[in-house]
DNA sequence: CGACTGCTTGAGCCAGTTCAACCACTGTGG
DNA sequence: CCACAGTGGTTGAACTGGCTCAAGCAGTCG
């Protein structure tokens, strides 16, 4: 794969329009590949010195976990995204990262990454955009779990990884492939799994969207979206360092 | 008020010690002063090109509104903290920030900004894991919303308020003044205002913490923090990237 | 074939909500 | 100086969204 059509540069392109130079830097920065089975955590909390990741293919789960046992899942990465920037930046990672299915997955080190920013700065401002959103996609998530009933809150989910899928050629309006178990939902969106399983149902009876073998089909994205009260602006902020 | 005691120095020189020229270079920062009444919001949703700040003196808080009326609070700020600085790199805020109370606060424009990074940076380095502390406090806070109950949340709550307190010199581990209603407990907690009520009276009758009249008095922080699960680690992050 | 993982459905229960009332304070205008 | 309105706190009673427990089913893998 070149970086012309890797997830990333689909992702950072939708905000700057990237040159070959910028192309390049980041070909550079995908040259340690490393695979991961599903599983086996990547990564867990209180481990010191970790590497930042761009994610190439396959989805991980953030998460953290609780005394009594309970997890919360704080965010899934799917590719395009980096995993750990804060954990590079700071010695010791405060939550686990858990490939979800077999992953693919280029290691940054820190050195490289502040060299890339340093010659190429419209990239050091991509990346930040993307961590921006990163931060935005949080605080949307704790507004929904605090505020939204589970209906809407797992009509929300829904579209919101729709469209990040979307802006990495993964999926469309229409649906895409999601390789995400019932139990995961429930444990992101703060729910039973009975519970998600009988939201899911409620959603697929009402048209609206379909969580099936792998797949979300997505029939009524209008009436979808006033249910979950989406609003997607906080996904595409505008650029403003950018002249 | 001299940088040498202000809470954000306090807060910095927690994590890197300050020097003469990085001590002047903050009060350089601190150049213009605001005040801002309670109740009247400084920011709100979408608005463009806002400036940051950096809070003197008053409590803020952040939030976003649902269209149904329901409003979830993402974080309070206190003395030492910075308000909006994801505002000023992405031209649009996408959350609001009220007063909590009357507000004294410090404008700083994107350039003074930036400029003060690259004459310091090891303040950069320093603003940079404060940033990343919020980060994980709203980590945090989703997962106490997703997978605590009530009284461990609002434990956790108090808990964490009271370490961000005594770190800029506004509390102890016997209490702090709080200027929060138990209407703003509820919306940062993800519950009704009543059941905040009843919460805090348990808490009380237990032994553990009383909120009243503005004051939380601690009275056995230990088995509150058994009760919250409370594990400060992720508030206080080693700092890597400093020699 | 059995064991395991993930999905589905029912029944009963409980944490937290909503509605409604009442109290204590504080500030404000006549 | 009192009346009155507004804000914040407190408590009870009834209700409900989502949980827990329990059972059964389908597909997959060794």
């Amino acid at each position: 794969m070149t970086a012309l059509n890797s997830p990333l540069a689909l992702k950072l392109g939708a905000f700057v329009a990237l040159s070959n130079d910028e192309m390049s830097a980041l070909d550079r920065l995908h040259a340690r590949r490393k695979l991961f089975p599903p599983g086996r955590d990547m990564v867990h909390q209180g481990q010191v010195n970790q590497s930042a990741y761009i994610l190439a293919s396959g989805w991980v789960c953030s998460y953290k976990l609780l005394s009594g046992g309970a997890r919360q899942i704080v965010d899934f990465q799917i590719p395009g995204d980096f995993l750990g920037l804060r954990s590079v930046l700071f010695r010791t990672a405060d939550h686990n990262i858990e490939p979800v299915t077999k992953v693919e997955a280029s290691e940054v080190l820190a050195i490289d990454l502040l060299d890339t920013f340093s010659r190429t700065p419209r990239l050091a401002t991509a990346v930040l955009w993307a961590a921006s959103r990163d931060e935005a996609m949080v605080v949307e998530h704790l507004v929904g779990i605090g505020r939204r009933d589970a209906k809407e809150r797992t009509a929300h989910f829904l579209l919101e990884l729709g469209s990040r899928l979307k802006l990495v050629g993964l999926g469309s309006a229409q649906g895409y492939a999601c390789p995400l178990s019932q139990y995961m939902l429930a444990d992101a969106l703060g729910l039973s799994a009975v519970h998600v399983n009988r939201v899911l149902r409620e959603l697929r009876e009402d048209g609206l969207v379909t969580f099936q073998n792998g797949h979300v089909v997505i029939h009524d994205i209008d009436r979808l979206m006033v249910l979950a009260d989406f609003d997607k602006s906080y996904l595409d902020h505008d650029g403003p360092l950018l002249k």
